[in-house]
Parts: structure tokens; sequence; C-alpha cells
DNA sequence: GCCCAACCTCAG
DNA sequence: TGAGGTTGGG
């Protein structure tokens, strides 16, 4: 790759098997990131970055790329503090920026837990898993920040990735002011010159701006639907309850440090969090990681392959009771970090990845899986590949059989008495594997 | 404690 | 017509 393409970048070493930016970046987690082509489609190898991910904080916009085995990334600051009206910025204050956004990015995505070593902890303990693990490398979780993800998820009941996206960037662009221009990055190769233009960003509108009564008609004309009251009624209740948004950011973060269920309790309290809504919060920005928010899809796999009660293919209607026995037998297979694992299988399992021009996952494991166990007719002179991955997945059905019936050594434990499933629980229990990311990782590009 | 219709909008 | 759901009334 040419030197001058990643000019003012710092670079961060990083595995595919510990992050993959297109995953995790669109995958139903975060709304606010943007995509952006760095040649024409279809012309690059997979070793070099494909696109420029960006991401707008309160006082800078955060710039990735990702090659095969390296992060790169920047920050883009507005003039103001550029230097331009006082006085020249000194090299000194952007090693102090670089410093923060690496470790903006340390927190944001977790890099300090081994996701490889939980990958193969979850293809140890579930045939399932291991089916589409290879397909869906390096699917973290992100710790975002709560408020984001309160209204991003009250935007999410009844709705599809692709018009959440658009609700969300349409809360940071009407209800925040521009932070910074910056153009589109040059697509190297590209035959016509157009292309290239500015983008304004805008940071998140923090919850005193959502709490003005006129927000929710805003909110309606904007396409909110109903959930424009329940986005405005719930700022207004962490304002009026906490007083300012630092006040509120306090006690939001605060909730990290609460059991899973008292920060579910408080988060129940909002309008327009219901159960699903609280778990998704729980998982993606209030650390709770054994979390796994079951929706009618969830329902459906765990019914098909986890022996949860229902019939598949058919819907019940999702009552608590049943919500809690999906997690619950989610949560024992997957143990610690179930909630992680959920994401590999379940969000990364979405139609919505091609409506972003990002090279497309499917055909869609869960699917493929789903489909297989209905009789298959018979298909006239299937493709070598198509056969070998239809005997995989009919291999992994086999093991995912051994083990609902009792077979394998990882055999459900929820049938067991309270006190024996309690020791088998324990054992089997992961230690959080570390792997830091220090700042001797840090080296300029 | 459980059930169910209504709710915005858009894609299939 | 229903979706990756929640609310409010019975």
């Amino acid at each position: 790759m040419s030197c001058t393409m990643l000019k003012g970048f710092k670079a961060l070493p990083l595995p595919m098997s510990q992050l993959s930016l297109a995953a995790v970046l669109k995958c139903g987690q975060s709304f606010r990131w943007t995509a952006h082509p760095l040649y024409p489609a279809g012309t690059t190898s997979i070793a070099e970055p494909t696109h420029e991910y960006r991401y707008c904080l309160r006082d800078r916009v955060v710039c990735l790329r990702q090659s095969a085995d390296t992060l790169f990334y920047r920050s883009v600051y507005p003039d103001i503090l550029n230097g331009i009206s006082s006085a020249p910025e000194s090299s000194g204050d952007h090693e102090k920026r670089d410093l923060e956004t690496l470790a903006f990015l340390r927190d944001y995505f977790q890099l300090d837990i081994d996701l490889a070593t939980l990958y193969d902890y979850w293809s140890n303990r579930d045939p399932v898993f291991k089916g589409v693990r290879d397909r869906f490398t390096g699917l973290r979780m992100l710790r975002q920040d709560p408020w984001e993800t309160i209204v991003s998820f009250i935007c999410s009941s009844n709705n599809n990735i692709s018009r959440i996206t658009k609700m969300v960037q349409s809360l940071s662009t009407h209800f925040s002011p521009a932070l910074v221009s910056i153009s589109t990055p040059t697509i190297q190769g590209a035959t016509d010159v157009e292309g290239e233009e500015d983008i304004s960003y805008h940071a998140f509108p923090p919850p005193s701006v959502l709490a003005a009564p006129s927000v929710s008609a805003k909110l309606r004309s904007l396409g909110f639907g109903y959930r424009a009251e329940y986005i405005q009624r719930t700022a207004e209740m962490l304002i009026d309850e906490h007083g300012s948004d630092r006040e509120v950011q306090k006690w939001l973060l605060g909730l990290r440090n609460m059991s899973t269920d008292d920060a579910r309790t408080e988060l129940l309290k909002f309008v327009g969090v219901g159960r699903k809504v609280a778990d998704c919060i729980l998982l993606m920005c209030l650390d709770k990681r054994e979390v796994v928010p079951v929706d009618t899809h969830v329902h459906q796999i765990a019914m098909k392959y986890y022996g949860v009660r229902g019939k598949a293919g058919t819907k019940l209607p999702m009552t608590p009771k049943l919500y809690d026995e999906v997690n619950d037998k989610l949560a024992n297979i997957w143990g610690d970090f179930a909630g992680w694992a959920h994401s590999v299988l379940f969000t990364a399992d979405l139609r919505s990845f091609s409506s972003f021009g990002l090279p497309s996952p499917s055909p869609s494991p869960i699917k493929e899986i789903r489909e297989s166990t209905v009789k298959l007719p018979p298909t006239p002179s299937p493709s070598p590949r198509k056969r070998m991955r239809r005997d995989r997945v009919e291999d992994n059905l086999q093991k995912a059989e051994n083990v609902l019936s009792g077979l394998s050594e990882f055999a459900d434990v929820s049938t067991l008495d309270g006190d024996m499933a309690d020791r088998v629980k324990k054992r089997r229990r992961v230690a959080a594997i570390r792997r830091p990311v220090t700042m001797s990782d840090l080296s300029e590009w």
C-alpha cells in the first residue's frame, strides 16, 4: 500500500481476528459511523483498507482505516482548535490528542478483551457457534456512550438498521451544531474526478437539548413516529432528575457499577424502554456482557437449535416469562460473555449489510442452517463449493443435536438441580483473557 | 400477573 | 401486511 494514502494516520497493530471494522460498525450496535470507499468497488485486495470510517465525538472526528493486520487512525479538529485563530499548535499538542484518541479507541472497542480466545471458548461449548464463526471474525461489542445508546435503541423498536441510522443521523444534524467539515477521501484510481466533497460532522445532541418540549413535534416531522415523544420525555426525565448534562452523564456511567438487575430496573423507568431495549443498552454501553437481548428472531433460533419452548417457524407472544427462558438458556450455553456471542450470531445476520455498499456476509449462515434442517429438494448439480458448505452445515447440526440431547459434556445445565448447576457453571466460567494494547503499540506511520 | 390492540413508517 | 417493541387499558 502506498505511504501517501495513510499520511497523517497513526498505526496500531491489530489483527482482523480481534476487530473487523466493517462488521462491527455496521451490524446494528452503533448508528452514527459513516463509511467512505477508498477505491472503486471491487478493485482492491482485502489486505488493504477499503473504506475510511468516521465518527464525530464532542470535540473531534475520529477517522479509521483497517488493513489485514493494522488499525490506522487519526482525528480531525475544528479550526478554532487547530491554531488558525490563535498560536500555532505545537507538536506536543498533536501528541496529546493522538494519545487521547488512542485512549478512546481502546475503551470504545474494548481492545483489552481478547476476542480470539472468546471465539475458541464459544466454539468449544457450542457447535452451532463453531459452524458460523469463520464467516464473522472480529465481531465484538462496543462500549458506547450511554445517552446515545439509550436514544438509538428507543428508535429501534419496530424498526430496521437502515431507518434507525437515518433517524440517529438526522437527530445529530438537527439538534447539534456542525463541529467540523471534512472532505471525503480521494478515491484512488477513480476514472472521473468527482466524488470529493465536504461533509459536515455533528456530535450527538446532549439530553438538555432533546428535553425541550418543542422537540417531540420536530421529531415527528422528521419521521420518528411514536418514538418522538419517547425520546423527548426520556430526555426530560433525566434532566429533571439530575439537573444538567454533566450530572446526567455521571449518573448514567454510574449504572456500570450496579448489578445487572438494578441497572435494568433503572432503565425500564424510561419511556420507550422495555425489556428488550433495556437489555440492548445494558450490553452495549453498561458492561453487562452476559445479557442476551431477546427479539422474535433470537427466539426463533433459540427454539430451533437450543431447545427453547415453542414451535420453530411459528410465533409465540413474547411474554416476560418466555423472554427469561430464552435469555437464561443462551446465557448458560455461552457463559459470562453470552451477549458478545449473541452479537456474532444474531446482529451479524442482517441483510442491512448490503445497504452500506459493504461486502455482504451473505449467504447468511443462520438462514443457511435454518434452511438445511428442512428437507432440501434435490438440487440440480450443486457447485462443489456449495456442496461442501451444506455438508459442513449438516455436520454442525449433528453436533448441535448431540448437545441438545445431552450427549455432549457441554449439555445444558438448566436441568440440573440448583447447587449442581451452580458448581458446573462456576467451573465453566471463563476468566476474561486480557491482551492489553499498550502505549508501546503506538507507532508513527 | 397476563393479554392485546394501537402506534409511525417503510419494505416486501 | 408485518417488522429486531412498548404502552396503556382490560
